[in-house]
DNA sequence: CTGAAAGCGCTTACAG
DNA sequence: CTGAAAGCGCTTACAG
């Protein structure tokens, strides 16, 4: 349904008595048009109260002006993509750029000819390009390539090879600021949670690594394995350190959940943290500041990720064929209750 | 940019012999074309994997087939408004309307001019409605009105008047549903945080009230002044609640965040949830399952709520000036461990 | 049942 | 510096 009669170019071609060029021109290309009828045409347009409609233009122009913002494999959104919609959000509305949002679920061992995608990725020319956040696998890149649509990717949580059309957090960075928290600490039992088979946890797992050795200690293996939920991941790590009766004093966990997960564990168990063992986790999730005691953890720029998304989506539209330069956005530690000094 | 050229509308009549009002017909209303032809278009189609370009559409029909949705005075979206979202998503998508998301933060006692609207709502045309949520006020309503386009909120989450284009749940229902277990729990002395002030945290209160009172119990007072931040309310009115040593046995909070923030008080204080005291929360949100103890609570129907939205939205944009019917969405009470049975 | 044409609201060479 | 005109990719009366 149309709205209520809205001024148009000709409106104000008519009221400033110039033709729909001039118009368009004054709202385009203002340097090009004379100050007086500038003036004569911008007057008519506060007047007029006219505001070019968006979808005229870009149909003329030939782009769309918004891209998606694309969420796989989760239920809903959780705290950590929530912040970078909503960096993204905020880059995109200054370029004025909108976005939309679209989820598709897959499994990691699709074919890429069985991923369904959101119907506004296959109709053409509503979007230029797409955002793409979640849990995501090389088998959705593989759809993606096929459609010949400009995208990036949240690096930090893309399973296979690493890419260049991609922002990722300094994952080795934090696992080595965890460790190294802990170790300060005066711990030397510390286990790492988190499926190394996973290119996130492998990175925070070799930054944990290093730490470790650095300090002359031997490293231990990582526990955990990922199949999608990452609490659950937490619980059954827990769980087998737990059995196998393995001394340790700390535990870093490569993700907020698995943290959490493990907690829940140690405190069903009788362990008490920090008093027993300390806990670390990464992200920086809401339930992080929530959960009693609060987690320490390794916070990543959660909105700024998603601004250097569109910025390089941006880039990849304006200039097709040039190659993506891929970002690396800073981590740091926040200490908070989970972590204490080992006696 | 534009994308590598597409097949339109003159290439599939080409292709098929016919003329480009015909492709347009087997596509809108293809009964009114022979199946010979139709078949023959369809074909042609397929054959060059033509879509057709949904801006160019809506621009000839006069809509814009994509609606906003707006998240008031929130720093980013928590687990609730993600599955609004969510259900939004999923019910627009299947009525072939895209989302953009879009924020807006304001106070409550803002004038209506000095509110400022991200610029997709401004802009003519781009938009056909709004679904409104995150907490809301009356001063965001007026501007909302005055910009004639048409909106649903979320009005289990909006202070001043209930209003009939939107969709609640049952706080009434809710509330009593909590009080009802607590009284079945045996728990006599119950008290309720929640800002009665707040119309949502008022009804939840009602229901409260009445089954307190239908078990023959007196009522006591509200506790708690809601300033943007539940938890923060929810450590407050504990704080107050243990300062004033008045006796109870369980508390209902009108919303899981300031249980959790009563939960948090309670503990530093050495009092264990549920041993000293129950807890029962309100919404079901993500932190509800994953707090220790795990929070009983009522639980609504959050996707629900976004399907809702869209439907009554698409109603309002379908029918104009035909007045909206307020929907009502029920509760219901998930039990977990921080409630029992008063010795 | 189908086509030729006008129109949706803009932008942008092309002239002048 | 400005206008007349074509075009973006569709839809939809209006004829036939």
């Amino acid at each position: 349904m149309a709205r209520t009669a809205n001024a148009t170019v000709h409106d104000v071609a008519a009221d400033a008595n110039v033709s729909i060029a001039t118009v368009s021109r004054v709202l385009n290309e203002p340097w090009r048009v004379i100050p007086v009828t500038r003036d004569r045409v911008n007057a008519s347009i506060q007047k007029l109260g006219y505001s070019p409609n968006p979808r005229a233009r870009l149909l003329a122009r030939g782009d769309s002006g918004t891209i998606c913002f694309l969420l796989s494999n989760r239920p809903f959104m959780h705290s950590v993509h929530a912040r970078i919609l909503q960096g993204a959000t905020i880059e995109a509305d200054a370029r004025q750029i909108q976005v939309v949002y679209a989820h598709c679920s897959y499994l990691p061992e699709s074919a890429p000819s069985e991923i369904e995608l959101p119907r506004i990725l296959g109709a053409q020319g509503l979007i230029d390009g797409v955002i793409v956040a979640g849990a995501n696998y090389p088998n959705l890149l593989v759809v993606l390539d096929e459609l010949e649509l400009p995208y990036v990717v949240y690096g930090s949580n893309l399973a296979g090879e690493a890419i260049s059309n991609a922002v990722y957090v300094e994952d080795e960075r934090g696992g080595y600021l965890a460790a190294s928290h802990l170790l300060g600490l005066g711990h030397g039992k510390i286990r790492f949670i988190g499926d190394t088979a996973m290119p996130w946890y492998r990175r925070r797992y070799d930054g944990f690594a290093r730490a470790i050795s650095e300090a002359g200690f031997p490293c231990p293996a990582a526990l955990g394995k990922f199949e999608g939920d990452e609490f659950a991941m937490g619980v059954a790590a827990a769980t087998e350190l737990l059995e196998c009766r393995n001394k340790f004093t700390a535990i870093f966990a490569g993700g907020d959940m698995a943290a959490l997960g493990a907690m829940k564990v140690f405190r069903k168990r009788g362990l008490d943290v920090p008093d027993d063992a300390s806990v670390v986790g990464f992200n920086d999730e809401e339930g992080a500041s929530l959960s009693e005691p609060e987690l320490t953890t390794v916070c990543i720029p959660k909105e700024e990720v998603g601004a250097s998304c569109v910025r390089m989506l941006r880039d990849l539209i304006d200039h097709p064929g040039e190659p993506a330069e891929p970002v690396m956005l800073p981590t740091h530690l926040i200490v908070r209750e989970s972590t204490r000094r080992e006696p």
